[in-house]
DNA sequence: GCATTATTCTAACTAATGTTAGACAGGTTA
DNA sequence: TAACCTGTCTAACATTAGTTAGAATAATGC
């Protein structure tokens, strides 16, 4: 008998040999990006053969699609935990700035899905990333509520459009993985500098502009 | 009589079929990535077949880095020629702005090239790698000087990170290349908002914090 | 017009890819 | 023991990849 519960056909427990085909996968996928990382690669880092990754996916693109999509979920997941924490009432910048701390959490802290997302979108099948982009807007609306509440609160500067800010958030987290060293700053550490830059200001306070 | 001057075997002119091979190579390099975009799409695009590119090229590698090369040198030579054009001895926040607008005006008019190499870069060939790199090194070191001279000037806050606010300012401007589009606003209204956001911070100021 | 050079094509080669069908071994159930 | 299911492997398939050698075409120089 299938150690899986009786709903489904194919095993989707995640504990075992399918977990292990995902976490490998998304390592691979990080490093060399979607087409450059064959189904053999992915059966060599298992210790098992090409063939026997059907038994656990229909196909290669199932296995990619399932590991972005979950990329973005886990960091997804991360910031609503770590919003969650927060004492109700609290400061709506204070909020996005523990928002930008677990966002890059889950990005570099066993982060090899949400990588494997950015680093794989632009590359994709074009059916596939049709289906991302639906993910991805998903979290973009958690942000867009962030900071539409920093917004109504008062707390934004009146000259500041909030589509920019935004971009400019997900631009400077997500850089991160084009240049981030194991030995480089925390991402508590990160995430503290770059909200002090995007949200007081790089200038020297009383400058001439 | 081969039409090039008489130094190479190779034509290397600029003028001719070799600058329309590369052109149409960095479209496809900039949409489908490295590894998905094959010689014998390049060739269909300029309307040969494949084995003619090797007229002008030894490889696909040398034909993507040429690409991916140039692509930084003219953001680098866009940003120069703006700087240029700055008076003597104006405000070194301003040279910035300045260079952020020229840094956007080059990814997104005419930016295949250097659109093709922020895509590429991190599923190309290692060796190809290590050589990239160092032609990054040389652009970023242009903007450390950028951002050291501000600081010289005290026009940068004390408590900010000179490398922290590189990262964030390539990150929010290469990032442009995932989300922008044709209607959305102009590299000049971009950049200014980006520098408002970066510089004075997007918090309103007098807040709490 | 003839020889030479520049440019492109043809046609193949080898290696690698995603995918599939069927065999095999091990354990489970009856 | 016999039947069955699970997980894996074998071995091949068609396709596509980068690359190459040599023939074919077109332009140029004398």
């Amino acid at each position: 008998m299938p150690r899986s519960a009786a709903k489904s056909e194919k095993p989707d427990n995640n504990d075992g040999t399918r977990r292990q085909i995902l976490d490998q996968t998304a390592k691979l996928l990080r490093m060399n990006g979607y087409a450059s990382t064959s189904l053999r690669d992915i059966a060599a880092a298992m210790g098992m053969k090409a063939g026997s990754l059907y038994y656990y996916f229909a196909s290669k693109e199932e296995l990619a699609e399932t590991i972005m999509a979950e990329g973005i979920e886990r960091v997804r997941d991360g910031v609503k935990k770590a919003m969650a924490a927060q004492p109700e009432g609290a400061d709506p910048l204070d909020n996005i700035a523990v928002a930008i701390k677990a966002h890059l959490q889950a990005l570099h802290v066993s982060g090899d899905y949400a990588s494997a997302n950015i680093r794989c979108f632009a590359h994709v099948p074009d059916e596939m990333k049709l289906r991302m982009r639906k993910v991805r807007k998903r979290y973009e609306a958690d942000w867009r509520k962030l900071i539409g509440t920093a917004r109504e609160a008062g707390r934004l500067a009146d000259d500041v459009d909030d589509d920019a800010l935004r971009y400019v958030l997900f631009g400077a987290m997500n850089w991160t993985l084009e240049w981030l060293r194991r030995d480089n700053p925390s991402p508590e550490q990160l995430g503290e500098m770059f909200f002090r830059i995007l949200f007081n200001g790089a200038a020297r306070a009383g400058g001439k502009s």
